[in-house]
DNA sequence: TGAACAGCGGTCATTATATGACTGCTGGTC
DNA sequence: GACCAGCAGTCATATAATGACCGCTGTTCA
């Protein structure tokens, strides 16, 4: 304790108390309906206060989600080592994934947003690199299973580990996306489990079956 | 909760921060010893911050010691009501008023110093009418056990509210003073608690028997 | 279709707050 | 009584917060 360690302490209050009231806001109403008054307002600071601690809404935005990321990650720590097999951790994965959406509902929409507009919000470049490479090690639990698969013979050797890895990724996210969309609030979890648990059997029928790459 | 809520917090907070670092040390090492700097070291702020918040080390002094005096009229709220005689609420009043000083070794030091130096520590006139009356509701309480003592006929008619209280209210604090100077510390308290029961007792007696003016 | 405008992200001059080197006083030493 | 150490209190400087303002964008309406 001292002079230096409580400006600190206070300069990381503030910062956040920002993400915080932010967080709110983004997950309440989306992130262009969200202004940076609204943010100060709730953050009990004044709108040029907030850019002394970040440099644009987009990168309050950001943070946030880098955070829920990296929070995301933790919820697929042991999922290798307890399941009996790789079909089985697949589908633990994807039971996993979804419900963790559906009960942040509005995770998912901002994260697909993000990995859809990218580009448009120039972000600072360390910044950017820093969420594709959260987001990578988030996809490659995939790969990861995969990989666990392979090794202890359940998929053939010549399973293409990154394709297979994207195209999973790529199954989860365009279902839920899609039941969000359409289908209505009441059913909608179970519809979504059992429409991928349908689409992962499958799948992964096929792929035991491969011999040659794919 | 707002823009100038939160500023005010921040503030009080500060504020308080100065007033426990400067309690603890005052109580460890009375007022002489501390300065400005090891208060402004322990709040983790600047000398100058200080300065800011509070006119004088005086004046800090001075609120730390209002703040108890306040606290120490609690103890004493139901005194009155839950006494069977004015005489009994004068022996509990005492045997309190003791014990919370034992307890809170500094305080009465503190306490006693106060109302010998005052005048030295040129407050502003504010603190200081503040202090005073704080302290005389204390007192105060000494001349509401008389007063009640004399209306349930415990007491004669005649005796003199304002001197009674202040001849015990000196009692109390010479005697304690005393001994605190004096005697060692393993008996104290019931050395002081004794001496007090005999003087009070012996001061009763003394007012019971009274029949003009005193 | 384009003038007027509203609403927003971001800027920056102003204001508020915090800092610590400095000053002058006081009490102690030789 | 000359020196000095140590302190309360000051103030020029540095840091942080504020909100009026600017320019851009998308919308309304004659």
């Amino acid at each position: 304790m001292g002079l230096e360690e409580r400006r600190k302490r206070e300069r990381d209050n503030r910062r956040n108390a920002i993400l915080k009231a932010a967080r709110k806001l983004f997950f309440e109403r989306g992130f262009k309906p969200v202004t940076v008054d609204s943010i100060a307002k709730k953050a009990e600071l004044s709108k040029g206060s907030i850019y002394l601690y970040f440099n644009s809404k987009e990168e309050i935005y950001t943070q946030i989600l880098l955070g829920d990321i990296d929070k995301f990650h933790e919820h697929f720590s042991d999922l290798l080592t307890d399941s009996p097999s790789a079909s089985e951790a697949l589908l633990r994965f994807a039971g996993i994934y979804v419900d963790l959406f559906l009960s942040d509902r509005e995770l998912f929409r901002i994260l697909m947003t993000f990995m859809l507009h990218t580009s448009d919000m120039n972000l600072p470049e360390e910044l950017n690199s820093h969420i594709i490479k959260a987001t990578n090690r988030n996809i490659s639990i995939v790969e990861d299973i995969f990989r666990y698969g392979i090794e202890r013979g359940e998929f053939p050797a010549a399973v293409n580990l990154r394709l297979n890895r994207n195209a999973i990724w790529g199954l989860l996210n365009g279902i839920i996306s899609l039941h969000l969309f359409t289908g209505g609030e009441s059913k909608r979890a179970e519809v979504i489990q059992s429409t991928l648990r349908l689409g992962l059997d499958i799948y992964i029928r096929g792929l035991k079956t491969c011999d040659r790459p794919r």
